[in-house]
DNA sequence: GCTACGATTTATGTCGACAATCTGATGCTT
DNA sequence: AAGCATCAGATTGTCGACATAAATCGTAGC
């Protein structure tokens, strides 16, 4: 167990610059946003979970300045939610917000598929199909948490190969408040008919129609707020969930 | 003269919460933000300023905690720019980013105008005429402050009848950062050809010809871009301008 | 037995102070 | 005289402590 009691030798690992997003810097404020965000997207922190400073103060053996300064960015992009006085909860994303953030992840990807047509390498389309074959594997070995990471992943790799890093950080801010929202209105087992179309998408990007690739990204993630949407809203789940009506 | 060696009541006037972007909260964060936010709009706020803690302190009477949480959110933002012990200037956006900014920024403004003419109602767009007269009065009484902030004004009201806050967030970060842009690679006498295409481009709105209004602002943002990218990049001129060869 | 009120407890918001770092200015050496 | 090392000033990074607001628990009343 981390001794707390220690009055920290204020060492200064990395004094914090700019965290930005969960970048790969190593400071200790990075890696507690990577902590939080990798919780989201691995589905291991539900949505409306607390998140009180004292703990995470104990976890990763800092002071509360540090904490607070991540939770402010962790709050700028949406991914928890700071209530003046009521301390920090991973965001809940409401139905409103749902329909917005699908609606500009469909523009964000629309342009980002373009962007890779134009830009992606025969070598990109080849590491980009050999993650496909991870996702395939994660779906086949039932592993949930892998699984739900893998297939943000893909899109997130496209942003990446796009090469515009401003669109890439506003897709993996829509990206990852899509998980919270799958986590939200988790249907118990729709792991199985994702992935193909994923693939398909690849194939439209290889042979560089553009025109289809954008309408089938489209309407991948229509079909993804449509099987969401037929669900529960999530007041009633949390209701439901709470009578153990599952 | 406000009164500093007041040592602070401690009021709290809004404790803060959610400062986000610069909102329409009136709490004190939100105040200091849309300050520098709006200094840099109207250009006031040259990139490269420095933007010490003390002397935000001093001006809005506050501590500097409160100083660093809205520096944080400015730089989340990319308005300024952190540099680890050596406190925030004013952004000063690279040649690189520069492209980068452009690129996502077509590809919103694409996407927003699409929506627009599916939502916008014939309310809005009058409004959006009447903006575009103060734009033009602007322009003919040499009021160059108002005219910066009212050219972009107009792209920011249109990314608000788009209906959607996420890409209308998205896209005050892109403009924002484009100000920046434009005040680095100022050309003396640039004002007078904008504003007949925004007109052109409320034109294909009303008329619901989405193809075209995309096609007028891409070309709209890529004349931009160009009448920039013709003048010196911004290391070569601010040697220049050192030497007064203006 | 249930509801409403109040005191306690917990957690957050804010501030002041100390320590580390960088900037630039001064004096010394070559 | 030019270049470099050293030192003072200013600025930022971090922490602990206090004040304040919310949540919780217990109690009294109905």
């Amino acid at each position: 167990m981390p001794d707390t009691s220690r009055p920290a030798p204020a060492k200064a690992l990395r004094p914090g610059g700019a965290l930005a997003q969960g970048g790969e810097g190593d400071g200790i404020e990075a890696r507690i946003y990577r902590a939080v965000f990798d919780g989201v997207m691995s589905q291991r922190l539900q949505p409306g979970t607390r998140l009180p400073e004292a703990a995470l103060c104990e976890l990763f053996g800092v002071s509360r300045a540090v904490v607070r300064k991540v939770l402010q960015a962790l709050a700028h992009d949406h991914i928890v939610q700071l209530r003046p006085n009521r301390g920090a909860i991973v965001a809940v994303p409401s139905v409103e917000e749902t329909q917005q953030i699908f609606e500009a992840r469909r523009a964000l990807e629309a342009a980002i598929v373009s962007l890779v047509i134009a830009r992606a390498t025969a070598a990109d389309l080849r590491a980009l199909r050999e993650q496909l074959r991870q996702e395939h594997q994660a779906v086949h070995g039932f592993d949930q948490p892998a699984w739900a990471r893998l297939a943000s992943t893909f899109h997130l790799r496209l942003a990446e190969l796009a090469g515009n890093p401003i669109l890439q950080r506003y897709l993996v801010e829509t990206v990852s408040r899509c998980s919270l929202i799958v986590a939200l209105h988790e249907p118990p087992g729709n792991a199985a008919c994702e992935h193909a179309e994923h693939e398909r998408i690849v194939d439209c990007i290889a042979h560089g129609d553009a025109a289809s690739a954008v309408a089938l990204m489209d309407s991948h993630l229509r079909d993804l707020e449509r099987r969401l949407s037929l669900v529960s809203n999530p007041a009633s789940r949390s209701l439901g969930q709470l009578l153990g009506l599952g």
